[in-house]
DNA sequence: CCGGATCCCCAGGGATACTG
DNA sequence: CAGTATCCCTGGGGATCCGG
């Protein structure tokens, strides 16, 4: 029976999936904004802004979104017109991972509590 | 008739189930930590650090320990000995999040390949 | 052996102004 | 409208020293 147990050599930032997860969406708002395009499916610049509520700066927005865009979560529409519209829509590979992160979230929900218990606790 | 739709104002770093997840977890350190002890169950400090690999310094696995036991992830026993001896065990709450973080790293293992392939094509 | 106390550095991210 | 370009600042995290 082969040892289920991880080398420590294959722990480190580049091979470890857990720090690769976590590099990339360690982030202030990757998370967020995809799982607005998982919603909406197809949102503009601005209305990501406003559904991913306006404490976002526009910078950030435009750096999350290349990021995303460059990771293939996401992908990008340009229309030529004046004024400019961009379009940005969630691809498969977005949306496969979106279950992953709505499971947090909901253990997350229903852990709170006793979170915040044990945090008021150890206060003490 | 209320919109389904989430407000804006619940958005924000209190109210929003993702980003408090993320805020909690977001650290270099802490999921490290606790797959380490979801694994091994118990472990001394150095022990600990050993096994996450050798690249965390003592400073930050101590708080990332001390944030774990507030939370009531982990929980410390210490014994009265000289030298110090103290042991950290994962808690049940600590045991009901490793598996959506497995499931995470298997998302991020079997989709990390797609994910190069596209750093690689937007670099162009 | 465990881990507290200090000092220091840098990258992530905010605010603002500007442009095709 | 959808960005780019700058400047600036904060705090996460590393290194080191010390102490029970």
């Amino acid at each position: 029976m082969m040892e289920k147990k991880i080398k420590k050599s294959e722990w480190d930032i580049t091979n470890c999936p857990v720090r690769t997860v976590l590099d990339r969406f360690g982030d202030k708002w990757s998370i967020l904004v995809l799982l607005v395009l998982g919603e909406k499916q197809k949102l503009r610049f601005n209305e990501i802004n406003k559904e991913v509520g306006s404490d976002i700066s526009q910078k950030m927005l435009t750096v999350t979104l290349r990021k995303l865009e460059a990771d293939g979560f996401i992908f990008r529409t340009i229309y030529p017109e004046i004024p400019p519209k961009v379009e940005y829509e969630i691809t498969d590979l977005g949306k496969s991972l979106v279950p992953h992160v709505d499971n947090l979230t909901k253990w997350a929900v229903s852990n709170m509590p006793a979170i915040k218990r044990s945090r008021e606790r150890f206060k003490k």
